[in-house]
DNA sequence: CATTCTAAGTTAAACGTTTAACTAATTGCT
DNA sequence: AGCAATTAGTTAAACGTTTAACTTAGAATG
């Protein structure tokens, strides 16, 4: 009924609970033979060292925070539940527990933080995507380590894991001239977002390379949120103005799948009259015709990498602004094509 | 630097650390004095008791677990994520703390069961929508109360808390023959799952109630789960046999969305040749033209009655299989139209 | 006035681990 | 043989709470 507990393993197996305590570690000062008698009675107990006991003992939680924006995590694109995944996958190989809690994404210095943080339950923090201001502020008074993922403030002080974006930019824009393209547009919105500056960086990047010429009528950025609303009023703006466009490099998918929606709309034959490719990767649904070229972000590398991390940070105790950047691919599907 | 500990506060108070715990729980054989004393000091030194040592002793760990499969919760809907939401907004009201996980949708017998299971780690599990049965089984064995969401399996073992889905079939489907329309078709995938199975007697009930012939034409089920291609498809397979259906209801949004797109790209006028109504409302992106009606389902209601239930389930240690059932809501936007 | 009650606290054991310090037995060296 | 070193284990304290059982002082009762 009870959970066996170490001493129901040391009873049976004859030694000490200290024994097994070294066994469960695998210290080396126990031979092969009493090694197994514990390791059978363990088995045969399906016993597993108590959470609690371990915490008090070892002054940890044995839990890392995982925090996001509300609107972040509930964006009908997958994106930062990817990294989620990613880094709940990789805590079980560290035996950590991941807590996951949503903050408002108009947090400001009144609102409370999340409990795990008041309470101190957590060995480390992980933040996912943009967060407001006030919510670094807040947390900058706790001194577990905190790690950043697919968004990197206070860059010198926190770790982070980031995307190559400007990598990224590049291969899209590469792409696109090389199929022959030369009027190729770029869409994007929340462009003060770094993320999507350099996305925007790693356009003009390729431009300058192949010797093009940069058209601000063919950049149409803005503040919202990139959403399929601002993909398709952006697709408008884009054609209403410049009737020659033969291709689009959307900032995110999200906003591409809006283009397209509206070049559907409009007559304009996907990649026949115009070529479109997105960032990111997490249009699944194939409903959407033609399927989408993209960059591929590894988004659940983004949360094992993290994870890792925090791993590691907290097995040795540092704090440090350590930064992991990951590689793009290129992904070429059905709605980009040699001119 | 330390997290401070119930002694500091007896030290600062002047009383004995039984007596903190004691103002704590606010125990009645404390004197107002002294709990103000004790109050004080908590609220100075940023006192909250430990995690684990509070654990260690009440034998329990204060978590929930949270489980469903990976494919439900990288569904572009973010359907299970507001249920999410709800349950760990109503955990912070139970001092519990949730621990989320995904298993495989095709989990069989030979996979590991979560590390929190194993561990036991929790004090009680959520598991949200369909699970594979080989997962029910395995729990089965563990004895911590289990709660499911939007799925109930072994009704007379388990709790649950759904929503009333023939309720809104008949809500649906209500509105549209309120609304004039007699050759109404139903289109539904995973027909296997009660929900849906549900949805559709609510459409079946509705013509009854109203005198409306069933016509077998009408209805286009399959197993395949309810996506978009698969209510563009159905849509397809509907108009080339019925030219005359005048309206739609889709067993979910998803679904809609799909057929939706079908009528656009064939010259279909929405709600003007034909109405569609959904189910769930989970589109939030208005880039949907036109604004889908649905039936509401209280996505954020069902998690937090359902970590509720958890909560009431931990305090008096009781299993049952007690049902909580949520109403749903008819949300009219401009898909359908009185004809 | 002696006794019992009550009110307001305190003491101490227990929860299940980890780990530094200790012990005992064996081995290796001179 | 005598001693040091090594190996393989044990003992016991500590981690931060909770709570049953106890204490003590004063109030109520007969």
């Amino acid at each position: 009924m009870m959970n066996p507990t170490i001493k129901d393993v040391a009873k049976m197996a004859n030694v000490s609970i200290a024994t097994v305590s070294l066994v469960v570690h695998n210290h080396k000062r126990i031979s092969q033979e009493t090694k197994n008698k514990v390791l059978n009675a363990i088995e045969q107990l399906n016993y597993h060292p108590s959470h609690s006991a371990r915490g008090l003992v070892r002054r940890n939680s044995g839990n890392v925070g995982f925090v996001l924006t509300d609107d972040h995590f509930l964006r009908t694109e997958p994106f930062y539940t990817h990294i989620f995944i990613g880094s709940e996958f990789e805590a079980h190989e560290n035996e950590l527990y991941v807590l996951l809690t949503t903050i408002n994404s108009d947090f400001n210095s009144s609102n409370r933080l999340p409990r795990f943080i008041l309470e101190r339950n957590i060995d480390g923090l992980i933040i996912a995507g943009k967060v407001p201001f006030p919510f670094i502020e807040q947390i900058s008074k706790y001194n577990f380590p905190i790690i950043f993922v697919d968004y990197s403030p206070c860059a010198k002080k926190y770790s982070g894991v980031l995307v190559d974006n400007i990598q990224g930019g590049e291969l899209a824009t590469e792409h696109l001239i090389k199929s022959g393209h030369e009027r190729i547009a770029f869409i994007g919105g929340d462009i003060e977002h770094p993320s999507i500056k350099d996305r925007l960086n790693g356009y003009k990047n390729s431009f300058e390379k192949f010797g093009l010429k940069l058209n601000d009528s063919l950049i149409d950025i803005e503040e919202d949120y990139p959403g399929r609303t601002n993909g398709y009023n952006a697709a408008e703006r884009l054609f209403t103005k410049n009737k020659d466009i033969t291709a689009i490099f959307s900032c995110n998918d999200a906003m591409a799948v809006g283009a397209m929606q509206y070049m559907k709309d409009n007559g304009i034959k996907i990649p026949d009259d115009c070529s479109i490719i997105g960032f990111d990767d997490v249009v699944s649904d194939n409903a959407i015709e033609p399927a989408l070229s993209t960059i591929r972000v590894p988004k659940m590398e983004m949360g094992t990498e993290a994870m890792k991390l925090m791993a590691h940070m907290i097995k040795n105790n540092l704090k440090d602004n350590r930064k992991v950047l990951l590689p793009v691919d290129l992904i070429i599907r059905e709605s980009t094509k040699r001119i």
